[in-house]
DNA sequence: ACAAAGAGGTAGGTTTCCTAACACACCAGC
DNA sequence: GCTGGTGTGTTAGGAAACCTACCTCTTTGT
């Protein structure tokens, strides 16, 4: 007994301070705006509206404009959140290419960039690494001192805790590697590490399908397989970071560890291919069978590969119907490299999770492509940042970026 | 553009009610305490923590006691919060028992029912309701008008919008009919509808494996297939209230709508034993297979009952499976008829799961036994009486309970 | 041209919290 | 059994945050 409350007691500054937060998110949100439509928007009182506009002009997170354009004639000023008074790092690494890109926080891409992977050792893809943000760093104009947070996403499960990797699968240099301390150590700052597809996932969130919608998830087909869960409008990490490991649910054999029977991944497309080969004679496929080539075939109405994808489209079913039993989602986004190209044989998936679910959610293609990753990265780093800005801000000495703008 | 920004603005009189919230679920979880305690517990000073005290008391939603046995001898009051001044009922619509219970503000149960189904007619099934909720409340003495809320556990899936009930399996007398609307024509009160094997979690959550844990799960494994999920602390509904239904995981043939190869449900135990009898001949148990014979067979070693035994483990194993690697829990609880009884054979279901996943869940057997589902609707009901009983209060005119105590 | 409506500000008041200082009760040591 | 230290609860005074009401100036519409 004589637990401690939780949280903190409400006083007069914590009420000040979500009052400021929500201001600055106002702002971020819907860009310039004066000072009497904040108060309606925020349902606060102009005088302290106007307040807590000086105060935040004085702390440097925001910024008075004479009216433009597109602003109320009656306006005398306007009010702008800063959005480069610091950047966010953003780091996808892949096993093709690293990628980086940098955001101001108003989640504006600054600069992006893509290097190639040669070699999967730890060292090399830290030369990359470097190379990555090196690139976007002198792109965009800013130091990595105006970095104020990175995000980094990477295959496999990330502990939160202590920042080690494990199960990465396509990467296996990284397995047991402490990444969060590695990127500390090279660029300076402690990072947020997190699963490739969690951040697709945000990145589905933020701009893609999953705009506006609590409950989703995306399901990630590629040379591997693995999904996302945003469940009440919160990515859904689980326990230990493994939530959406969808590879594990065991259908088919359970001591088969390949699922051979039910994988649509890359890493088995061309078994499938070879099997269903034995029936249908006529195809322009051979062996060695690649994703692009099958997807193509099909594409062309080869028979074969109309199989194939046939085929896969019913594996693909299976793992939409298991998540959406188990959390009911209103809708589960196709992506990853065989995902995203799910347009053209997305009928007998969605038919099959009809047949198997009373409950069966929206499935979609995702939008967004090859940066899904860093979308979603960006994302995270930006909010961190905000929120850093704040803090330090309205504790310490303002200080924007000199020569940018 | 120009969103509305969410929640509401901080304003003194939402600070104020806050810090009252917190003081009175210290009071609740705590127990009796002077106000100096309670002041250092929720962190604000004594004069503010006095007034709230002083406020609360006129309020009638605490009491001022001369300090007892256990208090402290400085003390000259103790404060406690008032339990009696409404109180919640528990309304549990199962097969063969209708249940019912009576809750204080406290979550302490004040009374509990149960009376034999003998019709599954939804005529007969509201009239077994009347009964026992006429016991419950003979029992503890309170009267219809004294209920602040009510939560009913029924089979299904509950739309929450509606109050519509669905796919309610075992009772079909159920299976669309508004049964949040027909407890308010019955009884008065609008209630929260939910899925028993939901309130079976939420029992365990708040005093089973469950306490302190914050994703879990329970499997229900009894004459049907289910579970309830426990994300972030919170139970995980989904989008249309029907996360947790497992039963929908495609397991074996996709088409199979009984999931013949791998429901562990009562179900289908007949139909296991009967497969396995013919290679295991010695044995006492004969047909019709019942799951209790079955049950007591394995216990007593007998060859065919522990065959089936360890069918159902490995059938369990899948499912436990299934659940941890799409959102990654830290526990899973075994409970139902059936799951229930898995104390002696919850190895082989941990071995088999241990081997399928990286990141397995520890195991366990609930020891709420049958009345878990009151006890999740009553902390259900509760909560909400705790919360409509300061809002009529701080609103109202106080108006205690007059001969109860 | 002039009234209505909106932006932004000032003045005065309310609510809520805080710290400081006090009176009073308990407790432990001499 | 006194006496100083510690702890409870109250009072007084003040700071921080909010509000409403009113005023001025500009834009907008008739």
């Amino acid at each position: 007994m004589k637990n401690a409350a939780v949280g903190i007691p409400a006083i007069p500054s914590l009420m000040r301070e979500i009052n400021e937060r929500r201001v600055i998110d106002t702002l971020r949100s819907n860009g310039a705006l004066h000072a009497a439509e904040i108060a309606r928007l925020i349902g606060l009182s102009k005088p302290t509206t106007s307040d807590i506009l000086r105060g935040l002009v004085d702390f440097n997170l925001i910024r008075e404009f004479e009216p433009g354009e597109g602003d109320s004639k009656r306006a005398r000023l306007v009010y702008e959140a800063v959005s480069d008074l610091k950047v966010s790092l953003a780091i996808d690494i892949g096993t093709r290419f690293v990628r980086a890109a940098i955001g101001d926080l108003n989640l504006t891409t600054r600069a992006e960039a893509s290097i190639a992977v040669k070699s999967l050792k730890l060292s090399d893809l830290t030369k990359v690494m470097h190379q990555a943000v090196d690139q976007v760093l002198k792109e965009s104009g800013y130091k990595l001192k105006h970095v104020a947070a990175i995000a980094v996403g990477t295959p496999g499960v990330v502990d939160q805790k202590t920042g080690i990797v494990s199960i990465a699968g396509t990467i296996s240099a990284l397995d047991g590697v402490n990444l969060a301390e590695l990127i500390r150590k090279e660029f300076g700052i402690y990072p947020t590490v997190e699963n490739d597809i969690n951040l697709v996932t945000v990145g589905e969130q933020s701009a893609g399908h999953g705009v506006g919608i609590n409950n989703f998830a995306v399901l990630s087909v590629g040379s591997g397989l693995g999904s996302g869960i945003v469940l009440n409008g919160k990515l859904h990490r689980g326990h230990r970071g493994a939530a959406g490991e969808v590879f594990y649910v065991p259908f088919g054999d359970p001591h088969d560890t390949h699922r051979s029977a039910t994988n649509p991944s890359g890493d088995r497309i061309a078994e499938i291919t070879r099997e269903l080969a034995k029936k249908y004679k006529k195809s322009t496929l051979v062996e060695p069978y690649t994703t692009i080539e099958i997807l193509k075939a099909a594409k062309d109405d080869d028979e074969l590969g109309r199989a194939v994808i046939e085929q896969e489209a019913e594996r693909i079913a299976l793992y939409v119907a298991a998540i959406s039993a188990i959390v009911d989602v209103e809708l589960v986004v196709l992506s990853g490299g065989i995902g995203r190209q799910a347009d053209f044989f997305i009928a007998p998936i969605r038919k099959l999770v009809n047949e198997i679910l009373p409950f069966p959610p929206k499935i979609e293609v995702s939008k967004l492509g090859e940066s899904g990753i860093l979308v979603g990265a960006l994302q995270i780093a930006t909010a961190q940042a905000c929120d850093l800005v704040f803090q330090t801000q309205t504790g310490g000495i303002p200080k924007p970026i000199a020569g940018s703008m």
